[in-house]
DNA sequence: TAGTGGTCTAGACCACGCC
DNA sequence: GCGTGGTCTAGACCACTAG
């Protein structure tokens, strides 16, 4: 399949962001400004612009030009934000299950698409610990196809989304979620050391990145006794 | 300002789907017909169903056409909306205590600020229901030198957010968020009609306005058995 | 093969920010 | 006034799906 042309120019400044050559709230080149040099229209330029925008790369401002935003380190809930960042420097995290393939399980919430249902799918777990206390167990699958080699490449301090981002240039766009107060079952008992039955909260939840062929499937248990789950959000 | 034409055929679909006029799965008319039927563009129904897509609205086949998806069946709590918003279908809500002066109280999670705890606070609570069924407990305070005769006004289509905007030109910025998962005490298991001691998903929240003396406080209190407490976000 | 959505061109006019 | 991004037109060709 040919190369979109709206792709090359989106990844092109996308690839010069990350290389740093812009800083934040630089200014892009102007729109007609990219219709010369990549010799295409404005359309397709826009194109190229939205798709950035979408992806928090860039804010527009109308009158003015399109200026390089402050990379975002959450989105909506639980983007694991409380942790590292709410609930200080004394956060671990312990594998339970490093990646490999594995089946799309039911447990997943949100709807499969088909096309990943007939693909291979990748599956890992982690604990989430403060100080030694266990507070968060989490879930995760994914498309397989999209991550060549994925199990041999360690986290980019050991953030998954940051590897995501820097090895596979995959962001994330979007979220969904669902959140329910459960009791908690033995497994997740045993592991979050709670009492069997303890409140716990149960959250789902679906990322949606710039590949419409990868989204991250995610199940989460939180003890909330001592940390709550914390979110802001901002216009 | 000018109505926008992707905006109007935008609005005209989400209505007719949030009416049910197309069940899930139903495919919208092809872009050919909606060019017609509205005299436009490609270029601008597409935009129009960009949108719809980015919404959650619908999904786009290549080579088929664009179906309804299905809408989720949540609270949709966790955004800057409101309630009456969340699913739009058989809500209704029953007051528990009108709007009254009243103190500050302890229950609130957030830090109040000292300006706001200086002056008169307004208090009021209801209850959510879908259907018959009791769902969430919500409870609000705020400042009430802000809200000249707030008791005497009716709430515009029953939505709080929508009367302070409308009645007082204060609009929601932003705001912050704590969950926990706790066993229902009694006078929330009565509330929501459960069992004492079942798992309900407990939400503090602080919305932040655009007059900085000026937040709400909330504390939320919900039985997610039937209906999870859902959220989006998209960039 | 006919119809659909996906990409792209080459223009146009408007609203906004700034000098 | 001028450059910017936002909206819109009237076409074109391509890729995908299905009968």
């Amino acid at each position: 399949m040919k190369e979109k042309r709206y792709k090359q120019v989106q990844d092109f400044l996308k690839l010069q962001i990350q290389k740093g050559y812009y800083d934040v709230g630089d200014y892009l080149p102007s729109e007609n400004e990219l219709c010369s040099t990549f010799s295409i229209t404005r359309t397709t330029v826009r194109k190229a612009l939205d798709e950035l925008t979408r992806e928090g790369f860039i804010e527009r401002h109308h009158g003015k030009g399109s200026i390089v935003r402050e990379r975002r380190k959450s989105l909506g809930l639980l983007n694991v934000k409380g942790f590292s960042e709410a609930v200080g420097e004394d956060v671990s995290t312990i594998f339970l299950q490093g990646p490999h393939s594995d089946f799309w399980s039911p447990e997943i919430h949100f709807k499969i698409s088909e096309k990943e249902l007939s693909q291979p799918c990748i599956h890992f777990s982690r604990l989430r610990c403060v100080g030694e206390v266990p507070v968060m167990i989490e879930h995760n699958w994914m498309n397989g196809t999209c991550l060549k080699e994925f199990s041999d490449i360690d986290f980019v301090n050991g953030s998954f989304f940051k590897t995501l981002s820097q090895h596979y240039h995959i962001e994330i766009v979007g979220s969904e979620q669902e959140l329910r107060a459960e009791n908690a079952h033995k497994d997740s008992a045993d592991l979050l050391k709670v009492p069997l039955g303890s409140p716990i909260l149960h959250i789902s939840v679906k990322f949606h990145t710039s590949n419409s062929n990868f989204n991250i499937y995610s199940e989460l248990y939180c003890n909330t006794n001592n940390y709550p789950v914390g979110n802001s959000y901002y216009l």
